[in-house]
RNA sequence: GGCCCGUUGGUCAAGCGGUUAAGACACCGCCCUUUCACGGCGGAGACAUGGGUUCGAUUCCCGUACGGGUCACCA
């Protein structure tokens, strides 16, 4: 009885590797072009981290003409939540980083690689371990979670480093008719990887982002089919991007210090290993430590948060492209109206450690960005955005003819306003424009340096009366509120008042200031010229009458 | 605890043996301006620490402190 024997009594059907060799052959790319994906878990949580992880591969593999895909990794059942696949997807569609291959809903997929689903590969993951199992590389594991609890508390108890691996590994020295005995009898077991690895020996391993990276190599017989007959993530990694003919494994840096194992998995499966980029992850201060965003703490760890908030999705790629190289900035500044797709990403620019996520910069990111939108498209996204989180919003934009006038307000000149950085802004932004919102909101008019009852209702009873023509231009429009000023005693420029504030009561702005806040509301507007014309005459003069009395 | 990695203003960060140590966000002041925003100009603010190496260290080496990651039949 021998390895082979053994092998065959554990996964009798399992097809010989060559058939999955030749299924899925060398890509026939460019030279250059690189293959990255992103693999998350379905938890039914999008975490920020994997966004910012799959936005990266996909620009490397879209810069190079290479492919991107997504693959699902629930091998872990547990784990696995309703609609969790689902959910990715959606996400990455949402900030419209396309996949060229991959899951495109639970069951389906497009590309020649797939299934790109972990519990739909189970018969090729079992191929490849029995392979190992063939050449005694691999080996049944009888150990109980009791046993193996007992192993680690006595290592630790001795201070010694905890693990299976050389002695402790005791399912390692178990004849074959043993285990195969055991097989027969109904025992559970795993499969274990066989290391040839010293704990005394390094192993050199350069990473595109990390730089170069020593570490002992890997002694430890790690599980790679679980009882359930899944892989382990570190076998499914392997089989899977060398299958999937991954050039470039992108993820998340608490997979680094796995890198000896999967270099060594690589090396004895007989594969090519493909070049690793380990990103650092985005961390949050809390009490003055540094952690990664968390799940259950931080609402902003969940891509979903975004959308809820109305932070569009453009903002929040521009924002991460911030963190992955800090050049975007400098080329965002320089190219104002380019796609990022024409942005340049480089690995090695890739900082080493987690930066703090800057929810204010953020946000800064974001107002550019909108403030570069057209009316057209700031309507549609806040009406998306509305009809979902706020109905108030929604219904307020129903005419869409005044909203766009509304919205184009300074819009679209070279200095356009910066004063949205997320939907959720912008009610509290233009609701005054709307009558029936601005009626049915109780206005609480705290005027300024002019607050007499008399002076405020004289100068908008002159102003509708006497003063304002609808067709007036700017410079008309403003001369007329210099004329109303002078009638009622204030002097018609600033810098008058300010050479001799003995002569007046107050200047042309505090006038101004008037009109704005029995027009508005508020003492701080955009251009009053521009807002009067969006009102028009008759919303003008219902709204100073309401004050006058 | 072992093993890896990191540490430049409040935050993100350029830098790669000799610099007045960039820039962005935030902050402050001024200008522009009828308000706000925008824009322009200016300001305050940093190389964790101790030893080396060197004519010279933010940059190279070692230690210390601090921070992060990892040590599962989870990914």
């Amino acid at each position: 009885m021998n390895y082979k024997d053994l092998a065959e009594l554990i996964f009798p059907e399992s097809k010989d590797i060559e058939y999955y060799e030749n299924k899925y052959p060398k890509r026939d790319l460019p030279e250059g072009a690189i293959v990255t994906r992103v693999a998350p878990s379905p938890t039914g949580f999008v975490h920020i981290g994997g966004l910012y992880q799959g936005l990266v591969a996909q620009k490397l593999a879209k810069q190079t003409d290479g492919v991107f895909f997504l693959r699902i990794e629930d091998t872990d059942q547990k784990r696995e939540v309703e609609n969790g696949i689902e959910g990715i997807i959606k996400s990455f569609n949402e900030f419209e980083i396309s996949i060229d291959e991959g899951m495109t809903s639970k069951t389906e997929w497009k590309g020649e690689y797939g299934p790109y689903k972990q519990s739909m590969r189970k018969e090729i993951y079992q191929a490849y371990a029995k392979y190992l199992l063939e050449q005694g590389k691999a080996y049944p594991c009888f150990c109980t979670q009791e046993e193996l609890d007992q192993m680690r508390e006595k290592q630790e108890v001795a201070k010694i480093r905890p693990g299976y691996y050389g002695v402790w590994a005791k399912c390692r020295t178990i004849t074959v008719e043993e285990a195969y005995k055991k097989i027969q009898e109904g025992e559970k077991y795993v499969i274990r990887f066989k290391s040839q690895g010293r704990e005394d020996k390094k192993i050199k391993h350069k990473d595109a982002i990390k730089g170069n990276v020593d570490f002992p190599e890997n002694d430890q017989d790690i599980v790679i089919i679980k009882s359930d007959g899944l892989p382990t993530y570190h076998f499914a990694h392997v089989i899977d991007d060398h299958l999937m003919r991954t050039t470039h494994v992108i993820r998340g840096d608490e997979w680094l210090s796995s890198v000896p194992l999967h270099l060594q998995l690589f090396y004895e499966l007989g594969f090519k290993a493909p070049k690793y980029a380990h990103i650092a992850p985005i961390m949050k201060n809390d009490n003055g430590n540094k952690r990664k965003l968390s799940k259950r703490k931080d609402p902003e760890a969940a891509v979903s948060y975004y959308k809820e908030q109305g932070i569009p999705a453009d903002a929040v790629k521009e924002y991460l492209l911030n963190i992955a190289n800090s050049s975007f900035e400098n080329w965002r500044r320089a190219n104002k109206d380019k796609d990022i797709e024409e942005f340049d990403l480089q690995l090695n620019k890739m900082s080493v450690s987690g930066a703090l996520f800057d929810m204010i910069k953020l946000l800064d990111v974001s107002k550019i960005v909108i403030s570069k939108y057209t009316a057209e498209k700031v309507y549609e996204e806040a009406v998306k955005w509305g009809a979902e989180y706020d109905q108030k919003l929604f219904k307020m934009l129903q005419n869409k003819e005044y909203s766009l006038k509304v919205l184009g307000i300074e819009r679209g000149n070279k200095k356009p306003r910066k004063d949205i950085a997320k939907w959720s802004d912008v009610k509290e932004n233009i609701e005054y424009m709307y009558d029936d919102v601005f009626f049915a909101n109780k206005q609480n008019y705290e005027f300024q340096v002019i607050n007499d009852k008399k002076d405020i209702n004289k100068i908008l009873d002159l102003y509708i009366n006497k003063y304002y023509n609808e067709n007036d231009d700017k410079q008309m429009w403003f001369d007329k509120i210099k004329d109303l000023a002078e009638e009622m005693g204030y002097a018609r420029e600033v810098k008058e008042f300010k050479a001799n504030p003995e002569a007046y009561k107050a200047h042309v702005g505090d006038v101004s200031t008037v009109l704005r806040i029995a027009l508005t509301g508020r003492a701080n507007t955009p251009d009053m010229y521009e807002i009067m014309a969006v009102l028009g005459k008759d919303s003008i003069i219902k709204r100073f009458r309401s004050i006058i009395q």
